[in-house]
DNA sequence: GGGCCGCTATGACGGCTGTCATAGTAGCGC
DNA sequence: GCGCTACTATGACAGCCGTCATAGCGGCCC
């Protein structure tokens, strides 16, 4: 979780408000809130943001689809240091990183997209056309590496796709439950599937 | 979908709070707005409701989890009809409730249980309790189904849990994206996954 | 020094929110 | 009629929201 206090406020901000975004929801995250968890001035939200919440949202949103993307490529080098990386074991990172989220801080937090999608898809075109980019920027990678691991394109597509479903939909039941269970479930239950699909289409 | 304007104005209120939160999401749905839409006197939501939103939004998602419980049953009795019912046959008539109400009217509504899930599982206790039995109510029947088509009892939860997973996560992607593609590609992929799950432990 | 520009500060505005207080109505038992 | 109960009606309240207007500061450039 880097860019805390390094960065310029601009940045604080569009991480601040990823991060209560995360934890409340889009609706119940308020600017000035924002300003004062990144330690900005509020005056520099009109300044920095011309576009008001919306913009803020939105880069918000950019911001996380991009983080998730950059993690893949984290996990993957960490995997091929311990080994040959295999489709389970890269989901099995995917969600340990939750997992362990989970269980150390508790579950206060969840997934700053499926935050956007639920509250702002019905009515703001913008933020949801956001968060479909920040979906789209997340599976590339992990479609990618499934395909370096013998995946036929095709195949790692969809795989891909199933792999951020079920994962987007474990964080949902792991956080009402405030258990992990879903969440080890998944990855159990996936990894035959995914990595009967790495040998032969 | 039931229930619109033969029963009382107390059941109304919550149809509507659910239908509304689908949309809209928790926060930005008010309870002004819900009475309206359910055609209630706005008195009746202090009379009904004494414990206010947190009580209606409680009892809305206890509504959406029995009606997504008492869809499995309907699902089961429509696919014995036409024949042995199957893991991914199942599963297929999940997700067309969902594919086929998006491409008919448009991708503006999500789960209820999932937007009560990201809004509020932080910060109220008690929407976060009803959001995890609404989930358990909705696992139980599917798992119960699998073991009748026979799965192992243990296998069959935590498949019951990795297909509700996977449908949360695809709608998500399916609203972000206003295309079904990620719901079909989460049955394509799944089914033979699940099916290989019934012949054998 | 004057002018410009990036950035900050602050207060106000209208609007909407959930909640409460209070009063009022309809119906039914007696 | 009286009283009780279920339900409705309405207005007020404080609080927070996003947004805007306006002014002030600090520094760099010419």
């Amino acid at each position: 979780m880097p860019g805390s206090s390094e960065r310029g406020p601009r940045e604080r901000m569009v991480f601040s408000a990823a991060q209560l975004i995360r934890r409340d929801g889009v609706a119940a995250t308020g600017m000035r809130e924002v300003a004062e968890h990144a330690g900005a001035p509020r005056g520099s939200l009109q300044h920095y943001f011309p576009g008001g919440k919306r913009q803020l949202v939105g880069e918000a949103v950019d911001w996380a689809g991009r983080y998730a993307g950059n993690r893949v490529a984290r996990f993957l080098a960490e995997l091929s240091r311990t080994g040959t990386p295999t489709p389970s074991g890269l989901f099995a990172a995917m969600v340990r990183q939750w997992t362990e989220e989970y269980e150390a801080g508790g579950y206060g937090t969840g997934c700053p997209v499926a935050a956007a999608t639920v509250e702002c898809a019905a009515t703001d075109a913008d933020t949801r056309r956001a968060a479909a980019t920040a979906f789209a920027t997340w599976t590339a990678p992990v479609a990618a590496a499934l395909t370096d691991m013998g995946v036929p394109a095709a195949r790692a597509a969809s795989l891909a796709t199933l792999m951020i479903s079920a994962l987007e939909g474990a964080i949902l039941i792991a956080r009402a439950e405030q258990d992990s269970r879903a969440l080890t479930t998944v990855v159990a239950e996936l990894a035959p599937l995914l990595d009967g699909a790495a040998g032969a289409g």
